[in-house]
DNA sequence: CCAGACGTTGTT
DNA sequence: GTCTGG
DNA sequence: CCAGACGTTGTT
DNA sequence: GTCTGG
């Protein structure tokens, strides 16, 4: 699945000239958590926006982000269906910038073994998102998002059963519903090798709290 | 996702 | 809000 | 009809 | 073990 991930600063460069151009709002960071804000690509009528979101879709009829399970990630193969993405789904798909992501293995007993997995290729990638907006009771407005997931492909599977759905630039438009319908096409593991797995090598730790 | 907390009383 | 279970 | 859920992950 | 915060 995806519960952690990366935004180096070489995402900037690529996606400051081909998606946006506003680089300037990225967030980045080498440890991407729950709850904070990350940058999401959205369609707009004036084109694409890079815009903040919480990390944890927030449904329209909880009363706030607490209201109810903290959803991250959403299943490609019930999206459509869920109540709660739905509308999400086939309104508000966004894309979300990233350099790479972490996997814990379970190891049982022996507990787990963190991965980093990047693209082999070694450049930038997007996640496939959906995001919501809610009203706060300032009247302000908030989006959250929440990222696509699908079965892992074969060569992953050792590692985790779930991987994150990546949009590659030739479906950007399709997946943004700028290019009309087909997006549900979209939602699948990368091919055999896409990936590059690092075993042993979690999110950096946090230096260490002074006294 | 992981890391870290997880409690009560009364007093200021 | 919308769907499911009873 | 109303009441209650509405989600993902992993683990057993 | 289970919940919360990030």
């Amino acid at each position: 699945m995806c519960g952690r991930f990366a935004v180096s600063p070489a995402v900037v460069e690529n996606i400051a000239v081909v998606e946006v151009g506003n680089p300037g709002a990225l967030q980045i960071g080498a440890d991407i958590r729950p709850t904070t804000d990350i940058s999401a690509v959205v369609a707009t009528g004036a084109g694409r926006m890079l815009h903040p979101m919480r990390w944890g879709f927030v449904p329209d009829w909880y009363a706030g982000p607490n209201d109810g399970p903290l959803l991250i990630n959403a299943r490609a193969e019930t999206i459509a269906t869920k109540p709660a993405f739905r509308a999400a789904c086939r309104q508000r798909r966004c894309l979300i910038p990233t350099s790479g992501f972490y996997e814990w293995q379970s190891l049982g007993r022996q507990g787990k073994r963190p991965y980093w997995l990047q693209p082999a290729h070694g450049g930038a990638a997007t996640f496939a998102g959906i995001w919501q907006d809610w009203r706060g009771a300032d009247g302000a407005v908030h989006h959250s998002c929440a990222i696509v997931t699908c079965a892992a492909s074969e060569d992953l599977a050792h590692i985790h059963h779930r991987l994150p759905v990546i949009i590659e630039p030739s479906n950007h438009a399709l997946w943004l519903g700028e290019a009309g319908r087909g997006a549900a096409t979209l939602m699948h593991a990368q091919p055999q090798g896409w990936w590059q797995a690092e075993p042993d090598r979690g999110p950096p730790v946090s230096s260490p709290r002074l006294l």
